[in-house]
DNA sequence: CCCTTTGCCGTACACTGTATTGGTGGATAC
DNA sequence: GTATCCACCAATACAGTGTACGGCAAAGGG
């Protein structure tokens, strides 16, 4: 079965799931595929090409959503299910707004997201579709953003106990008993594990109803 | 004169400034402060932490803007500062939000933007303010993010014409004239060219108008 | 039968971050 | 004065990266 540019995707991303994108290299895909690491090059220019062919294998999961008749329910399903593949594709917070989005895939829920943004009674002229698509997306991407960073720092913590315990640990406890950061040790100690899917839908109504409600 | 972490995060910012993220390396660092490429190590772990410092002497300068008397003002100067910052060190957005801000300058801005915004009115508990928090660093960090790379690509389709004349842009038209993006393609076509600062401006204002609940 | 051309393949190059080794100067002990 | 040790620094070495390029075999044309 010969190589494609899909099929070389599909690898890569299985690869950057499991190792992350500096695990990922074009020897290790074309290891994966059974091919020498040169024939990859026939089928996309660079590596930054075949990231982008990456990026857009997950947009267009994230163009499945289903359209919903209410604008704002359209929004939300789209900015929680790029929020859903970012999860699921770590690597993909690592992309998002790195690049352009100019893969078909990407270019349909850009459509999508800003036909449905010009629904809304509170943008007007072109202009408003502008701004209010740059408010969501900014807020999208690095919230998304923000969300795997903790998640991953997280992870690593637990992983390796004994470096945060050594050095990381007790160097931000000194930071905070300092006293320099009042507000920040009060959000350290006294700050719930809010659940991350709520505070993001929270967050992402509060940007919209910026968007509306000026 | 001797080494130290200062100056080696220096030299390294002076060089990301010039050629970016990807052009910087460890010789290069140790090339331009005329030593050896491992001296480095006697006073940075690894490039990982050298990155931090870079990061954290840019906070250094954004922790500098005068403190405001209005908790809106205050965010809104904090905010500018990391915009103008991040147009004036690029690297510096592609590094926002990648890494948890544990530095003391970052501590120092965090720390600052978090007692601001808990002086509002509509942040009542410390739940609110960690949402808060939230939205108002995820849509920084996105938006800073997304106007570099406009930035770039605008740069780059300049210089590089013909590979803009070549692929990209035949792309680009065929694309949009499929019918399946009118949205975008109306975007493309009619949309004035909106100054970037104001539209920055706008945005933060429609942010923060979400978070007072306006 | 020979020549040309076309596609395929692996080698080779310049470069990365960093572990490790070897050497060298200066201070201290006898 | 000599020997020993130690701190410092330079260079080398290694395992890896993306990708340019040369060589080679098969196919087609005269």
């Amino acid at each position: 079965m010969p190589l494609s540019r899909e099929k070389i995707a599909a690898a890569a991303i299985r690869l950057a799931d499991a190792d992350g994108l500096d695990g990922l290299s074009i020897r290790k895909i074309a290891k994966e595929l059974g091919v020498g690491p040169m024939r990859l090059y026939d089928y996309v220019l660079n590596k930054a090409e075949l990231l982008d062919l990456m990026v857009d294998a997950v947009y267009a999961r994230i163009a499945e959503v289903d359209k919903q008749p209410e604008w704002r329910a359209t929004v939300l399903a789209i900015a929680h299910a790029t929020r859903r593949a970012a999860l699921d594709h770590e690597w993909f917070s690592d992309l998002l707004g790195a690049r352009p989005h100019l893969g078909p895939h990407a270019l349909a829920v850009g459509e999508a997201t800003a036909a449905a943004l010009s629904r809304s009674p509170a943008v007007r002229g072109i202009d408003d579709l502008q701004r209010a698509l740059g408010a969501l997306n900014g807020f999208l991407i690095g919230a998304v953003r923000r969300e795997v960073t903790e998640r991953r720092t997280a992870r690593s913590t637990g992983t390796d106990e004994a470096a945060w315990q050594a050095s990381l640990g007790p160097y931000l406890t000194r930071m905070l008993n300092t006293g320099r950061y009042p507000t920040i040790a009060r959000l350290v100690i006294d700050g719930a594990h809010l659940d991350a899917e709520e505070t993001f839908s929270h967050n992402l109504t509060t940007v919209l109803d910026g968007i509306t409600g000026a």
